[in-house]
RNA sequence: UGGGGAGUGGCCAAGCGGUAAGGCUCCCGGCUGUUAACCGGGUAAGCGCAGGUUCAAGUCCUGCCUCCCCAGCCA
């Protein structure tokens, strides 16, 4: 019978068969130990002679580091095994020899190892964050489910549309001119917001930005809910609950990957609600008291944003910020127009902007103050403006970029490791 | 774009003016319980590129290229 290792707790002692790819081969003379990696897991094949049949001990022989190849034999539980179980192999055929396997059992640099992407993705670690990310994706689509939130898929490809405009990757559409590759899919799904009340996009987004930061991609997958009918602190509040469901999620299903990663658990555990909030004002007043040289009116730096997370263990809130640093379609304070209402979320351990939300401008004069303000094409945001004369209410929404996240619960140093195939400046390969 | 660092066999890495260590991979041989096994033997680079100084240059000088890290921008 074919089976996958990790379903090898439901057939110890019967024979099965596996197939997969040499992790590593050691031999003792007469004794001989392949161990196969199939995605699921690992398991350390025996090949003893008299045990096992003299093709199986000649195709041994052949194997080179992921080969791939099939072994067939009686399966027990073994501590001493890598995995926990252990095959006496009865049968062992290679599938196909491999080349000389670029990548080694010892240390490589970044360059080499991103040159060879599509392979490394096969080492334990990788395999171990892409894990992770596919359970933090699913964790975040079950959240909105749950709660009845619909997907809105937005576009990809757009017209002159979004933040700011020169930071798009453009390309020719047909006869309409220029298009360019979404950096946000939040205007549309503020449409479907007031279709649906409570929606979402989630999908890949552009920006082409010339950084060469640990912690930016040119292309990154990122999260937008937008909710009819919230203010900023109702969507602060969302915020909260998706990265504490998050955080339970992934402390539940991905122990051996997080063991894997060597990640201190407890830094994990440590992120539970409430998280902290704090004012613009008050944290350029902590700022500049610790020394900083950051005035009012600014984005924080890096150093910054270091600086504040330095007293918590958990996300931080900072909300309502300057409306000069903050983009056109979000709220200003009525009490106060100086600031807009929304909020980052900061991660613990220099993890940075994890979430940007605001509550959004729902008064179409403001709106288009605003959008002239900033010499923005006003013919493009029509439909945008239609939504403030339809049935305007007040909404809010936020973005969440995946990567960082899964670069923060795996303890990661750099992001371009939390996405199979990083796109930065200077990488289209592979 | 600015600041810092690095480019030596397939990979990692020593050498710092005198004729290219070592490890891993790979190949050959040994071992009936190995755990990034071990032991013995072997193949493989003229040192990012272009000039220059010198009897002699990975090693010094000049210019260029590439990569990495930090910063800006942001999720």
């Amino acid at each position: 019978m074919k089976v996958h290792i990790s379903e090898l707790q439901d057939h110890a002692g019967q024979s099965v068969t596996v197939s997969g790819w040499l992790y590593q081969k050691r031999s003792s003379g007469k004794i001989k130990f392949a161990v196969l990696r199939d995605g699921t897991g690992y398991l350390q094949g025996v090949i003893a002679k008299g045990e096992a049949a003299d093709s199986a001990l000649d195709d041994f022989e052949r194997l080179t580091q992921e080969s791939s190849f099939t072994m067939t034999g009686p399966v027990r539980e073994d501590k001493r095994a890598p995995g926990g179980f252990e095959m006496t192999v009865k049968e062992l055929t290679v599938i196909q020899v491999a080349g000389e396997y670029p990548i080694g059992p010892k240390e490589h640099g970044p360059g080499f190892l991103m040159d060879n992407r599509h392979l490394w993705l096969r080492s334990s670690r990788q395999h171990a964050i892409m894990r992770v990310r596919n359970e933090i994706v699913m964790a975040i689509r079950q959240f909105f489910y749950e709660r009845d939130f619909v997907l809105i898929d937005t576009p990809i490809l757009t017209g002159a549309i979004g933040e700011t405009a020169s930071t798009l990757f453009e390309t020719q559409y047909f006869d309409l001119g220029k298009a360019y590759l979404a950096q946000t899919g939040q205007l549309y799904v503020e449409a479907g917001a007031m279709a649906h009340g409570r929606v979402y996009c989630f999908g890949p987004t552009f920006r082409a930005e010339k950084s060469k930061t640990r912690k930016h991609l040119n292309e990154f997958w990122m999260l937008e809910p937008e909710v009819a009918f919230n203010d900023s602190n109702a969507n602060m509040q969302l915020q909260e609950d998706l990265v504490c469901y998050i955080m339970d999620w992934v402390l539940r299903k991905c122990r051996t990957e997080l063991a894997a990663l060597n990640r201190d658990i407890s830094k994990l555990e440590a992120v539970k609600a409430p998280f902290p909030r704090i004012s613009y004002d008050e944290a350029i007043a902590r700022l500049q008291k610790a020394g900083m040289t950051i005035t009012w009116g600014n984005d924080f730096g890096a150093p910054d944003e270091e600086k504040l997370m330095e007293e918590y263990e958990r996300p931080l809130f900072v909300y309502n910020w300057p409306t000069e640093c903050k983009a056109f379609y979000m709220k200003r304070n009525p009490e106060r127009p100086d600031v807009v209402l929304c909020d980052d979320l900061l991660g613990p351990e220099g993890y940075g902007e994890l979430i940007g939300g605001s509550q959004r401008e729902d008064d179409h004069d403001l709106l288009l103050e605003r959008i002239r303000a900033q010499k923005l094409p006003e013919e493009s945001y029509a439909w945008y403006l239609d939504l403030r004369k339809y049935g305007s209410v007040p909404h809010a929404g936020f973005g969440l970029g995946l990567e960082r996240v899964v670069g923060w619960v795996c303890g990661l140093e750099h992001v371009r490791e939390t996405i199979p195939f990083a796109r930065t400046i200077g990488r289209l390969y592979p």
